[in-house]
DNA sequence: TGCACTTCTGGTCACAGCGACACTAAGATG
DNA sequence: CATCTTAGTGTCGCTGTGACCAGAAGTGCA
């Protein structure tokens, strides 16, 4: 295996001839649910930003940055997601370090983070430097970021069938129906209505309102997450948004 | 929160006022069986290594190292666990990166693996500095080792359950009683002979050889792992021992 | 107003998986 | 040979789930 190890300037006033150390980075895979023009189901989506500088210029990236050495990983992770979208996100929790040789012309370690936020709260960001991008439409991306999205995905679409993640995605109250088209958007099948309502209403997660939501047909009764059940989901980890 | 930033030597000649950056560790929890005398099941056991230098010199920690410049996250690992048994890993897998600010003086993140190695294959450290524990009775470690572990045994006991680790304590052949008794530890409570069975052939993850075990009462078939499976089991990103 | 249509909501039925447990097979032990 | 222990098979009842039916309660259009 060849290794192109390119010394970069460190920041601070050394001698030219310091090797360059290992570098830690933080990047963000910050999901969104998205309905496009004319698709039946909402789609799974996520910004990327155009890189500006040297390594893979111009192509499309995930948010991050350096570790500040006086910030927590979550606390990075965090800063990454608001200096996107400008959000703090309904759920963040570490994905995975990718710390393989050759994946940077210098050393970095990326730990990543993947986050969920509701659609509801998206600014539209007027930069022309991000862009939302359908996961499962993604171009040739820097780095190795195209394999960290898709493992982030294989997280996304694996944890939602035993974790209360889809709340992550909805407003305070909703309908069945709308929880149920997240699930839907996620796994990129129909379900039944009847059976997921069943299975949804058998756990304690979900507190009835007595409010409903009119419009469309037969009024759906609103429904708000418990947030007691929430704190038992984690390991013993705990990783707080 | 106060942060005690003694600044570390680089190993390249640099002028003494160089700012120590974010250095990276990699530490591996590593698992396997152990039946103490009088106990009625095996237990889980782990190596930790007595620190020999400053930060909490004289505490037990886990086995770890820095990571080389030019060295893989997995390779690390793996280099920490051969370091310590001896021995390759039969699994081996990341676990989490640990990065608080102030879970060391200087700042390290510490990407952590964890492992499986068959208690067949344990070479016996003679190693004053190395010793095995029962990983439900820990003395007080060095640094957040004891969360680390914690964790790790979390995701032991979760993922015993839906995959095939239990293989990576097993040899090649093995009589479904043995098997049962590995998830029997793990879990910590009895299994239903005739259950387990039925559970564990209804999967095509075992192939049954025509060789028995003799000695204890009724001759036990040996089973042999299904190696075509195993490669499935993992998420897109396939970590390899 | 009345009828068709859509969505919400509750219910039934068949089937698969699983825990509990009874029972047979076969070698070890004395 | 009788008894004990472990290996392995079969059965029963419960539960969770997918497929599907049916009524409830609105909207929208003739």
């Amino acid at each position: 295996m060849t290794i192109t190890n390119a010394p970069a300037p460190r920041a601070s006033g050394a001698t030219s001839s310091v090797a360059p150390g290992t570098r830690v980075a933080v990047s963000t895979v910050i999901f969104t649910l998205r309905r496009s023009a004319g698709q039946e189901r909402a789609s799974v989506a996520l910004p990327l930003v155009r890189r500006q500088s040297d390594p893979h210029e111009g192509q499309w990236a995930l948010p991050g940055g350096w570790l500040d050495i006086v910030e927590d990983l979550d606390a990075a992770a965090s800063r990454t997601l608001a200096e996107t979208t400008g959000l703090a996100p309904s759920y963040l929790e570490q994905l995975y370090a990718f710390g393989a040789v050759d994946r940077s012309p210098t050393r970095v370690v990326s730990i990543v983070y993947w986050a969920l936020i509701r659609p509801d709260e998206m600014a539209d960001t007027s930069d022309e430097n991000v862009r939302w991008f359908d996961a499962d439409d993604l171009p040739n991306l820097a780095f190795d970021h195209n394999q960290i999205v898709a493992y982030a995905l294989w997280r996304l679409r694996n944890k939602v069938g035993y974790s209360q993640i889809a709340h992550g995605l909805l407003a305070d109250e909703f309908t069945l129906a709308e929880l149920r088209e997240v699930y839907e958007s996620i796994l990129r099948r129909k379900l039944d209505p009847a059976n997921f309502r069943r299975q949804v209403e058998g756990t304690d997660t979900l507190l009835p309102t007595d409010r409903f939501r009119k419009g469309s047909h037969r009024p759906a009764r609103l429904y708000r997450f418990n947030q007691d059940v929430e704190l038992a989901d984690r390991g013993p980890l705990g990783v707080r948004p």
